[in-house]
DNA sequence: TCAAAAGTGTTTCTCTTACACCCATGT
DNA sequence: ACATGGGTGTAAGAGAAACACTTTTGA
């Protein structure tokens, strides 16, 4: 009986670079959220039980990423994916772990080589689905400006895009409303604010028209 | 500790139509090929074997599709999936099971609820991989026309493409390449043999020019 | 010579991309 | 008044889709 565990690939969006979550349980190493659900409890609630417990992290949604199964581990691995706003989940170490934090992707501690592989395989997900599906809203506040969406859309598919077209796609593809109200911080214009049509943010569907076109290289 | 087992959705095309590989181990229950693989050996060697012992199918591409996780379930199963070319696999029942056949998607026997959803999603897979990747090469024998090939994409899709379109992307993409003989059967101008490119098989990469188009309605 | 299947180019249109300026505000 | 970020349209090009006839064979 080959057993089962959960890992948590959990990522936001901070200063316009991808992050990460990662937990210390003790010593220097750090690692994804991870841990072993008993039989009878399903497997994704035993995913958001875990992040809960370590993490301090609730009530988001994930996806199911992968079931690793590294050669020689007598476990499987079942990865889940989410990313969420960071700004609205506390960060508090359960009992388990003494320190959580994020970490830009381009500054990662030393990690398990399966974790770190882990996040890549994430990543790429990310920046698959960012073409078809509006993930990036669920790294917003619940009104954000196109400016801020645009952002996040950037730093997942780790480039630079056009803010007419953007614009243009984002809001032909119906996922964003206007919220009626506008956002002024510093000098320049103020943005309007618009937050995601209710049942369209976790929208996994191909859309007829692309948020994100092919990508090119930042420059 | 919750266990894992595997379970293995295999898929063909006949005579234009998609169609499934089930077995039955006694009674008159159909199931997908299951099993539940020993800790030490990788999963996705644990899948082959499986189904080599279950079915006598072996040598095959598996892919993993998802990890089922039914509610009340006490255990995951990692199900994979396969297309491959029925003509090149002999069927033998193994000791485990009494019967082994291929089914018609529209035409299947009554099927546990978690298989017929794992089906499903199959399905769903595969044609979502159709649009980028040549997996249609895989239910084909060694050399084939650009017709079969044609109709392999068309059974997978569920959908009518256009010759012409069809010939310029598959040759432009360059996954296929002359076999240098012709085929005749029956009446019609013979048609010339192709084979897969080697190397492009199993390459799952998203090509620059997409191989199926958008789909439109059958008719 | 007829029926049956294979093979072949071009045109149209849609979608993607590239691109530059004015607007509203804070300091 | 100037610096800062927000917001807008259009033209050119590439890719996808639509479309009909000729070729080669078996019967």
């Amino acid at each position: 009986m080959k057993p089962v565990g959960v890992e948590l690939v959990v990522m936001t969006v901070l200063e316009g670079a991808l992050e990460a979550l990662l937990v210390r349980r003790s010593g220097n190493q750090w690692s994804l959220p991870a841990g072993t659900p008993a039989p009878e409890v399903p497997l994704q609630e035993a995913a958001a039980a875990v992040l809960a417990r370590q993490t301090g992290i609730t009530g988001i949604g994930l996806e199911q990423l992968y079931s690793f199964d590294r050669d020689g581990a007598r476990r499987v691995a079942v990865a889940y994916l989410a990313l969420i706003d960071a700004g609205r989940h506390a960060l508090e170490p359960g009992s388990e772990v003494v320190e959580v934090r994020w970490f830009p992707l381009d500054d990662l501690p030393a990690l398990p080589a399966e974790h770190a592989e882990a996040l890549e395989y994430g990543r790429g997900r990310l920046r698959a689905k960012t073409a078809y599906a509006p993930v990036a809203v669920q790294v917003l506040p619940e009104t954000f400006t196109l400016g801020d969406l645009q952002a996040v859309y950037e730093a997942v598919l780790g480039a630079r895009l056009d803010t007419r077209n953007f614009r243009r796609d984002v809001l032909g593809a119906g996922v964003v409303e206007e919220a009626g109200m506008e956002r002024r911080s510093g000098p320049g214009r103020p943005a309007r604010l618009y937050r995601s049509v209710p049942g369209e943010e976790f929208a996994v569907v191909a859309r007829e028209r692309r948020i994100a076109g092919r990508v090119r290289p930042p420059g």
